[in-house]
DNA sequence: CTCATTTTTTGATATATGTCAAAAATCTTT
DNA sequence: AAAGATTTTTGACATATATCAAAAAATGAG
């Protein structure tokens, strides 16, 4: 879904409108591997994904941990750091090359100021970005590690072809070996 | 700290900001072991704590799963349900007598309108509860059960003479008889 | 296509935390 | 202060998942 089309089906937008989202919408594409955003960085770019896979992670004794991931039509920056400008805490990579809409922080409160009713969509990212993260505890605390891949499964299929097992086992929160075998019993 | 106090240590507030607040703070207390909010109520309250500790918890597979604590200064509600406008998933409670200010979501949209210096609050209210929730992950995904109980002591010292043993492990996602042990031998 | 690198799987063993049950301690209410 | 209710602690044992190590499979560069 284009960014275009994604931001229709939550206000409908007028003409004039649609001519200033493209002004502030920078279009990128961006080779596999490649970190948008690092540990310590400024944050001010919101992606919105065209295409392609994004993770975010950090380190914790010297291993990767994934903090999420995020694929077509969806958003991915640091959110905490967006939105209290603060540095950031994780880095953000491609998995896949991806086409990306970079919309910069003070274009989108510019814009949210000229077109109230854009500001729905600010609220809408950040309400999903909040939802997630509680439903990631309810996962976290209370599943075994077994449910919490077959929830994976069933929520976003295609993420074991497209992230690599170790992506994976660290945002389920387990090793990979345990997730292998998870995996090669069912 | 009362609610004035906190909402100047945000912003400046005019006097006549000053008396719109009041008008719309409604200065309750309620009793140990009342729930303010209960599961699928619509959530249409904020509530700013000015002496008392609230919990808000859920139960999974017949047991009381406690999600969070919110102590003097700070806000309680279910807040999914409140920014989404869909009812609650989780049980509001007090644990101890309660002086509370009651917010009503749309006088507070109200008050957004006519003062937007103070949509400030309605974020930081926001990224307050998101930063929460982040650093909850990490410490259900990376932390021993010792150190959660550790951090928990040294980040809210008082809690764990004011809530019960059991509310305190179900928050730190372990049994209480795993919180027993540790405690015992520090 | 082949060799080297990376990723995934398998095996043996260790350990943190859970479960169930009962005793001890603490808190209420009369 | 006593009796009952609730909460916390302790004990014995079970189990899910981690750790460390090595083999197998998949991927990628030349």
């Amino acid at each position: 879904m284009s960014f275009t089309e994604y931001i229709s089906s939550v206000i409908s937008i007028s003409k004039l409108l649609e001519k200033e989202i493209t002004t502030i919408s920078k279009k990128i594409t961006v080779s596999k591997g490649h970190n948008l955003i690092s540990i310590d960085d400024r944050c001010n770019n919101l992606y919105f994904i065209e295409k392609g896979l994004i993770r975010g992670y950090y380190f914790v004794d010297g291993k990767e941990i994934t903090n999420w991931f995020a694929q077509e039509s969806e958003f991915a920056t640091c959110f905490y750091a967006f939105i209290a400008s603060k540095p950031s805490f994780e880095i953000i990579q491609t998995i896949e090359e991806c086409e990306l809409i970079e919309l910069n922080y003070s274009a989108l409160q510019d814009l949210y100021k000229r077109f109230p009713e854009t500001e729905r969509i600010g609220r809408m990212i950040t309400e999903n970005y909040y939802i997630k993260l509680e439903e990631r505890i309810l996962n976290l605390q209370f599943k075994t590690a077994k449910e919490r891949y077959q929830k994976l499964v069933s929520s976003r299929p295609s993420l074991l072809q497209r992230a690599s097992l170790g992506q994976v086992a660290s945002y389920l929160g387990i090793t990979q070996e345990t997730l292998s075998r998870i995996r090669a019993e069912l």
